[in-house]
DNA sequence: GTCTATACTTCGATAGAC
DNA sequence: GTCTATCGAAGTATAGAC
């Protein structure tokens, strides 16, 4: 469902082999060397491809920039329902949030977001379905540790731990560590106050 | 001081009121439209001159960037320091840092550090030194309000509160607010509760 | 269904004119 | 000291050949 067709040109096959080699290139350089290093030259030339065809299998450059985002979006959130169903606790919650993958294309797409409407409707949607996730899993969990929501409201503790992940990712892919170690062993011994049946051992 | 002399070619003094207005004109449309909107054609159509002036005042694209970077660095500094001077508390720290105007444009320069080394140094060097005067603040701040570092490490507060207020300005840029009320409440109330002395009700 | 030839726009940068 | 004429490279996108 095209939502400008105001062109009739034809696009190429979604299960395309070659259509996958280009999403990967694309979703490489994005990481490598950010949004404005994806050009159809530049990810034709990564897929060892001809840059014409970035334009018969994506409509427009932002076309190939959403379906990066949606293939990798659908995957973390799958991995997120998957671990939380297997063990709906903190630590959990603090282990997904923590890992670093991922954070540097999260960064290219909020500047992307920035300033491209189509892009930026996606993101939001997604991160709303994936707040309204996490806000049920935190909510669960610690009602499980025995702490009531008057205390400190769920919310506020997954504004909190997003905010803080997401701080630690950014300064880090800008070489900045200062304050990161003693702040997350902060953060672990307060989970492991709360929920000693597991040890906060890996990272 | 430039740091690849390779070539010989003259740049405009550095106070010129054309450049200023070159750097006004980037500035601007780096905060509406990303860094990829800011090319030398579009800054100079902007500032309504000629394209070859901003290369006859910067001698390279990321030049640019830098000079736009510094002024707006410099300036946040220096009213942090003010603020800071006239009343060192956590609540002018939180006022301060939940201020959201600049926030895209960190964002921005976050997204281009990314991918240019040079950038990346020059961000990276300011935000160690905002960091660090930041540090000595709430460090003073707790002291004041009668916490021991035991309780709450300054650096761990500090990370924290930066991190909330930066994925409050990066969601809000996207259209995102849900949790944001309460979570502010929450921390301005704690604020409060350690710093009976004043009221927080500007926002 | 898959790919190529090609149009046309915009980019950063420099050498040289005033 | 200030600005302009101009170059070569790179950008997106389309129409049409296989």
């Amino acid at each position: 469902m095209p939502i400008t067709s105001t062109s009739s040109r034809r696009i190429g096959a979604a299960d395309s082999k070659t259509r996958e080699r280009l999403l990967n290139a694309a979703e490489q350089l994005l990481l490598e060397e950010g949004y404005a290093a994806v050009t159809s030259r530049r990810v034709a030339a990564k897929a060892g491809l001809k840059p014409q065809l970035v334009h018969y299998y994506f409509r427009t450059m932002d076309d190939l920039f959403l379906e990066v985002y949606r293939r990798r979006a659908d995957e973390s959130l799958a991995r997120f329902e998957r671990a939380i169903a297997a063990d709906c606790s903190l630590h959990t919650l603090w282990r997904l949030n923590a890992d670093l993958r991922g954070a540097s294309f999260s960064i290219e797409f909020v500047a992307l977001a920035n300033h491209r409407k189509a892009i930026r409707a996606e993101i939001a949607g997604y991160a709303e379905r994936f707040r309204a996730a996490q806000l049920e899993a935190v909510s669960a969990a610690l009602t499980a540790d025995g702490l009531s929501a008057d205390q400190i409201p769920p919310v506020v503790a997954l504004v909190l731990m997003t905010g803080l992940t997401q701080v630690l990712a950014l300064e880090k892919a800008l070489g900045m560590t200062a304050g990161h170690e003693a702040t997350i062993e902060y953060v672990e011994r307060a989970i492991a106050q709360l929920e000693p049946r597991r040890a906060t051992s890996e990272r």
